[in-house]
DNA sequence: AACATTTATCGTATATTTACGATATATAAG
DNA sequence: CTTATATATCGTAAATATACGATAAATGTT
């Protein structure tokens, strides 16, 4: 029973090459002071949508929607269609399987 | 007690200025394949040098020489001299620092 | 002292990231 | 159907990151 779950463990420390490359792309996407506020908004703020982000932070739309694909890309947050408004969110089970993984890796 | 405990854990979801700067650091320093690979490598090997790693993967001495710089101005790897080599370690306590923040901040 | 080994740094080319204004797209309101 | 609002995308300039060869620096060996 305890062997099993050692072996789990050591299984996990094993990514597959795509949830290595999702790894490091977590990684990268907060890895930047500006996404990383934008993380801690929309933690603070769930479902905030463009607007309210673009006015939180000193730089322009267009650059705030550029960040914004970087961590959808990145699996962090998802961006629901609100009207014509789009609500941001933190994707909370990849952001545990993140937690997970830096705890297991590390 | 429990009320002190939860200010504490409170008083820590604020990192300062310097600290908030080496968090995102470190982050950016992982979000490099070339660079999580080393991590990955010094945990396996601690005590490794730069040759160990140059051997270990498919670019230049000099590039790894920088991103060994990236990775200790991050502190997440120490670089002590033994002899004319540099012996490389993962700074533990430093590891531990990122890990209990990563699992604190979101 | 001369030489071999190991690593860091310099100069530089190329690639990527970051930022912006302009513009396109999509929806709601009048 | 026109207009206003919200967001994404395009084109592009500037900054930063990445990579390399050449070379410097530092240590151990002969």
């Amino acid at each position: 029973m305890i062997t099993e779950l050692k072996e789990k463990l050591a299984e996990n420390k094993t990514l597959s090459h795509r949830e290595r490359e999702r790894f490091i792309a977590m990684f990268k996407a907060m890895g930047n002071p500006i996404r990383y506020e934008m993380m801690e908004y929309m933690l603070k703020i769930p479902g905030c949508n463009t607007t309210n982000i673009v006015d939180h932070l000193p730089i322009a739309q267009a650059t705030v929607s550029q960040h914004l694909k970087v961590l959808k890309e990145a699996g962090l947050v998802s961006g629901e269609c609100e009207g014509p408004a789009t609500c941001y969110c933190l994707i909370d089970e990849n952001v545990k399987w993140f937690k997970e993984m830096v705890q297991k890796i590390f």
